[in-house]
DNA sequence: GGATGTGAAGTGGTCTGACCACTTCCACGG
DNA sequence: CCGTGGAAGTGGTCAGACCACTTCACATCC
């Protein structure tokens, strides 16, 4: 039986079981965990219990259950945790304010970082987006989609994913909480040539134009 | 019954739930919610899955339960994220490296706006932060606790306090990873020197050499 | 009147057994 | 040889039971 002297809960306990058979069985993400009943059975605790850890577990993205299938250890980059953070963070957050700000200064961080380490194969990406961009502005169609992908390139091309998982949710916010530009007359057009303008910048690595160029390009799309 | 449309698990759909009745009865942080057998009631489902989702809310530390005494909704700012993220992805190297990087980021980012709207209020509070961590170091003891504060007040100063909630968890976590530096002989005193002068340039509104010294100050506090 | 004790009701904690839905896999029949 | 159907295994959910603990009103005592 779990130590239930201490006064931790049961599921808690099997928590740490469940880590603790993780770590001897030497399961890497992808394998399979044992079944429910099995470790209801070998830990001595109602299946219920053991669904209770689960559960905890899955929601932190650090497992995957498939109905029918089994329970499965996931890579810890999936997990969820700065997701929620965000989510609880922004919940009942009202200050518009802070949040445009909190955006800019991750943009503009973002895009030093994208000075030094972005490689040939985020510059190619760039290039697809903004061509992307171009041909939905040829068919009167506001490119909203690639405006948000070439952003979000950047932040990946400053390789540090803490960054990216940070600056997602904001971005994601902070778009619900203002018009999107774009749908202003010429706007489009300007943008992308502001996007071209930074993505040169990045690539030539020079760290205060590209900062420069961001900040006017996120001034200028503010309705 | 709930939208078991959607393949949404039920427990998931019941944290929507949770979350909705959270807001339509505005309950506040210290306020109980339903209990468990209410809600299986209420939304019509086992009451084994409300607490699989209740748990999930636990695990993260946005709800507490009371053997007993009913549920209650907590602040946010008790999440317990921080030590799940510790305690389950602490090996991961690259991880960590973002991790103290993006704490870098925030910090600089903070003590740039520290530079434009810090007040008079908390200057003083520097001042009487630097001046306790003198007197600790008189008194032999390490100012720990007191060098958190120092960054903190530079965070706060920043005045958004979007910047300042993401900074303190990384923060806090990066705290776990890494030796404190404080510890070497010499360092708590070099450290006073630096927050110090971090803290004049800010009050000359001189942004570069600010985020000069602070860039300076972390980079020496890496032991 | 105020402090104290007590018991019923309410609540979370856990287990069991049942049934359903889905996946996996192998033996059987083509 | 291939597929195919079905049994076995697994997660998803529910209902009911019992225990441990808290709360609170009410009775009791000083």
């Amino acid at each position: 039986m779990l130590e239930t002297t201490r006064k931790r809960k049961v599921y808690q306990a099997i928590l740490m079981e469940i880590n603790r058979i993780m770590k001897e069985d030497n399961l890497r993400p992808g394998d399979r965990l044992p079944s429910e009943r099995e470790l209801s059975e070998r830990l001595q605790v109602g299946r219920s219990s053991v669904r209770e850890a689960l559960r905890a577990l899955e929601l932190l993205g650090l497992i995957t259950t498939r109905h029918g299938g089994g329970t499965y250890v996931q890579h810890y980059r999936h997990n969820k945790l700065i997701d929620i953070l965000g989510y609880y963070i922004l919940r009942d957050y009202k200050t518009k304010r802070d949040l445009i700000e909190m955006r800019k200064l991750l943009e503009l961080d973002a895009v030093r970082l994208a000075c030094k380490r972005a490689t040939d194969k985020h510059f190619e990406e760039m290039e697809r987006i903004l061509e992307a961009s171009e041909e939905k502005i040829r068919q009167g169609i506001v490119p909203t989609e690639e405006d948000y992908k070439f952003h979000r390139i950047i932040a990946r091309s400053s390789r540090n994913s803490l960054l990216h998982r940070i600056w997602a949710p904001i971005v994601e916010y902070s778009k619900t909480i203002r018009e999107d530009s774009l749908s202003r007359e010429g706007r489009p057009e300007q943008a992308v040539k502001e996007h071209r303008g930074i993505m040169e910048a990045i690539k030539r690595g020079d760290v205060a134009e590209s900062e420069k160029r961001m900040a006017q390009h996120l001034e200028n799309s503010k309705l």
